[in-house]
DNA sequence: TTTCCACCGGAAGATGTGGGAG
DNA sequence: CTCCCACATCTTCCGGTGGAAA
C-alpha cells in the first residue's frame, strides 16, 4: 500500500544516461521529507483514484494475451508439442532485446504446455531459471536438482498414499487383489517402503560445499527418476556464458544421450545476438537447433500493448488522449522496450495521483521519464559497495573542483586520501580500474580509453548522472558521511599527479 | 621514425567466507 | 577437527599500446 512512489522497480535499461536537465528535484527525490503529517493518508484517499488495477502494469505481471507476438508463440508451440507426444523437442534459442516480450511469451507457452500435459496425462515439466541471478554452473545445477527432488518427493508422497489406500481396501476385502498390479499385501508393503527409501535418498543440494560433479549426478538422477520430458528454460543465458563459460550448457546438452527414462530440452533466452560466438561449436549447434527472434516493438505496436493494459489498469477516462502515444513514442526510442513503456505509464499515473489530478496528462509522462531514470540511479548508487562509492565520490569531487576529462591516476590519488580519511582499506590501482569499469557499465560514469601520446594512455572519465543528487546519495551512507572538507587534499592530489 | 608515458587489462594466485564429508 | 569445495574479492605480475613529442 505504501509503495506509491520511489519503488525502484527492477528496471534495468542498459546505458540510459541522457539529460536530466528538466528534473524537478523537490518533486522527485527523497520523498521521506514529506509534507506535514496531518491527514496525510486522508488526503490521498479522498483524491479520486486513477487506477483500477495497477498490478497489470507491473513488470512481474504475465499477461494472458501478448499482442504482436503470435508468430513467435506459435513457433515455440510448434516446436514444443513434441514434448506432448513424448518426444524430445528441439532445443530453442530465443533472441531479443529487453522488453520485447521474450520472457513473457516463453512463460506463457510453458504454462500452456504444462496445463495441456496434465490434460492428456503426458508427464512434462518446465523449469525456469534466471541466469542473471543463478550465474554459475554449480548454482544452476543445484537449483535444478532441488526443484526436481522436490517434485519427485511430492509425487512419491502421492503415490504412497495411493498405495496405502489400496492396501487398506485390500485388507478389508481380501479378494480385491486381482484389480491391482500387486500379487499380495506384502508386495504393496514392499513397494511402499521402497518408495519411502527413494524419497529419503533424495537429498537436497546445499548452496555450496559439494563438488560440482556430485551436484550434476544428483541432478541427473533426480531427472531420470521418472519417465518424462523436461524443458529447461534458461533466461538471460548470455549472462551465464559470460560469467562461467559453456560447461553448463555442454553438460546439459549431452545429458540426453545418458538419460534412460527422461528427456531434456533446453530453451535459452538471450539479449545478445552474438553470444553463441563464445560457445563450443558442439554446444552451439545443439543449442541453436531452432532460433526465434523477437524484434523490437515499433511505436504502433507499443501503443496497442499499452492500450490493452490501460483498459484494465486505469479507470475509464483517466487518461488524456495523448498519454499513451507519448509513452509509446518514448519507449520506441529506447529500442522498443515494452517494459519501459509500461513503467512510464504506471509512473505517470502515480505522479498524477500524487498531484491529486483526475486525469493523467502529457506533463506527467514527461516527469515520469525523468523520475524513472533518477530513481534507477539513486537505487544503483545507494546499493553500491563501499569501495565503489569511494571511487565514485573521488570522481565527483574532482569534477566539482573543475577537473574535467578526469583520468584514472587522478581518481586514484583522491581515492587514496579519501580512504585514509575514513580509515578504509586502500585497494590497488588495478582494482580501482576495474571498479571504474563497473561504474561505467552501470551507466553512472562514462569511461573511455584515450591515448595522450607522450603523456600516456588512460581512461578518461566523466560523470553521466546528476552530480549533486548522486553526491547526496553517497553522503547518506554512514561510512561516507563524515568526510569533511576534501579541499585540503584536493590540492595535494593535484601535486601528486 | 622512434621513444616512451601512464596507464590498460589478461592471468594466476592469494585470502576469506560459508559450507560440506568423514 | 581436518580437509575439501565454490565463490567473491582483491593482489601481483606483466606484456601491451596509441600517439604526441623528440
Amino acid at each position: 500500500m505504501s509503495d506509491e512512489n520511489t519503488n525502484p522497480s527492477d528496471e534495468r535499461t542498459g546505458h540510459g544516461s541522457r539529460g536530466f536537465e528538466g528534473v524537478d528535484l523537490d518533486e522527485v527525490v527523497l520523498d521521506d521529507t514529506a509534507e506535514g503529517n496531518q491527514g496525510l493518508f486522508d488526503d490521498l484517499l479522498s483524491g479520486e483514484p486513477i487506477f483500477e488495477n495497477k498490478e497489470v502494469l507491473r513488470p512481474s505481471y504475465t499477461p494472458h494475451e501478448l499482442p504482436h507476438r503470435k508468430e513467435q508463440i506459435n513457433r515455440m508451440a510448434t516446436i514444443l508439442v513434441a514434448a506432448l507426444r513424448g518426444e524430445t523437442p528441439s532445443n530453442i534459442l530465443i533472441y531479443g532485446k529487453t522488453g520485447t516480450g521474450k520472457t513473457a511469451s516463453a512463460k506463457f507457452v510453458s504454462q500452456e504446455l504444462e496445463r495441456t500435459s496434465l490434460k492428456y496425462e503426458v508427464p512434462c515439466e518446465v523449469e525456469y531459471i534466471n541466469c542473471e541471478v543463478t550465474d554459475t554452473q554449480y548454482r544452476v545445477l543445484a537449483q535444478l536438482a532441488n526443484k526436481f527432488i522436490e517434485n519427485n518427493q511430492i509425487e512419491i508422497g502421492e503415490r504412497i498414499s495411493e498405495l496405502q489406500d489400496i492396501r487398506d481396501g485390500v485388507a478389508a476385502e481380501s479378494d480385491q487383489l486381482e484389480n491391482t498390479e500387486f500379487s499380495s499385501l506384502n508386495a504393496i508393503e514392499d513397494r511402499i517402503s521402497e518408495l519411502e527409501a527413494d524419497a529419503d535418498e533424495m537429498e537436497a543440494v546445499p548452496m555450496t560445499g559439494w563438488p560440482t560433479d556430485r551436484v550434476y549426478n544428483t541432478f541427473f538422477e533426480a531427472v531420470d527418476y521418472q519417465e518424462r520430458v523436461v524443458v529447461i528454460m534458461l533466461d538471460e543465458i548470455d549472462k551465464l556464458v559470460e560469467k562461467s563459460g559453456d560447461d553448463t550448457l555442454y553438460n546439459l546438452s549431452r545429458m540426453n544421450s545418458e538419460l534412460e527414462n527422461s528427456r531434456v530440452s533446453i530453451m535459452g533466452i538471450s539479449n545478445d545476438l552474438k553470444f553463441t560466438d563464445f560457445l563450443d561449436p558442439r554446444v552451439k549447434s545443439s543449442l541453436g537447433e531452432e532460433e526465434i527472434v523477437f524484434p523490437p516493438y515499433d511505436a504502433n505496436q507499443l501503443r496497442d500493448i499499452l492500450q490493452h493494459r490501460a483498459d484494465v489498469a486505469f479507470k475509464a477516462d483517466a487518461l488524456s488522449d495523448d498519454v499513451i502515444p507519448l509513452c509509446a513514442a518514448f519507449a520506441a526510442q529506447e529500442h522498443g522496450d515494452a517494459r519501459r513503456a509500461l513503467d512510464l505509464l504506471r509512473t505517470a499515473g502515480e505522479l498524477a495521483e500524487r498531484d491529486q489530478k483526475e486525469r493523467v496528462e502529457e506533463g506527467h509522462v514527461r516527469k515520469a521519464q525523468d523520475k524513472i531514470e533518477l530513481d534507477r540511479v539513486v537505487e544503483v548508487v545507494r546499493t553500491l559497495p563501499t569501495q565503489s562509492k569511494l571511487v565514485l565520490f573521488s570522481t565527483i569531487s574532482l569534477e566539482k573542483n573543475g577537473v574535467h576529462n578526469i583520468n584514472t591516476g587522478e581518481v586514484y590519488n583522491v581515492y587514496k586520501h579519501l580512504c585514509e580519511e575514513i580509515d578504509a582499506d586502500i585497494l590497488t590501482q588495478r582494482r580501482v580500474t576495474d571498479l571504474i569499469s563497473e561504474l561505467d557499465m552501470l551507466g553512472i560514469v562514462n569511461a573511455v580509453v584515450v591515448s595522450k601520446g607522450r603523456y600516456g594512455r588512460t581512461k578518461e572519465i566523466s560523470i553521466s548522472v546528476p552530480i549533486d543528487e548522486t553526491e547526496a546519495v553517497l553522503q547518506s551512507d554512514s561510512r561516507l558521511s563524515d568526510i569533511d572538507d576534501i579541499q585540503p587534499f584536493m590540492q595535494q592530489a593535484r601535486f601528486d599527479s
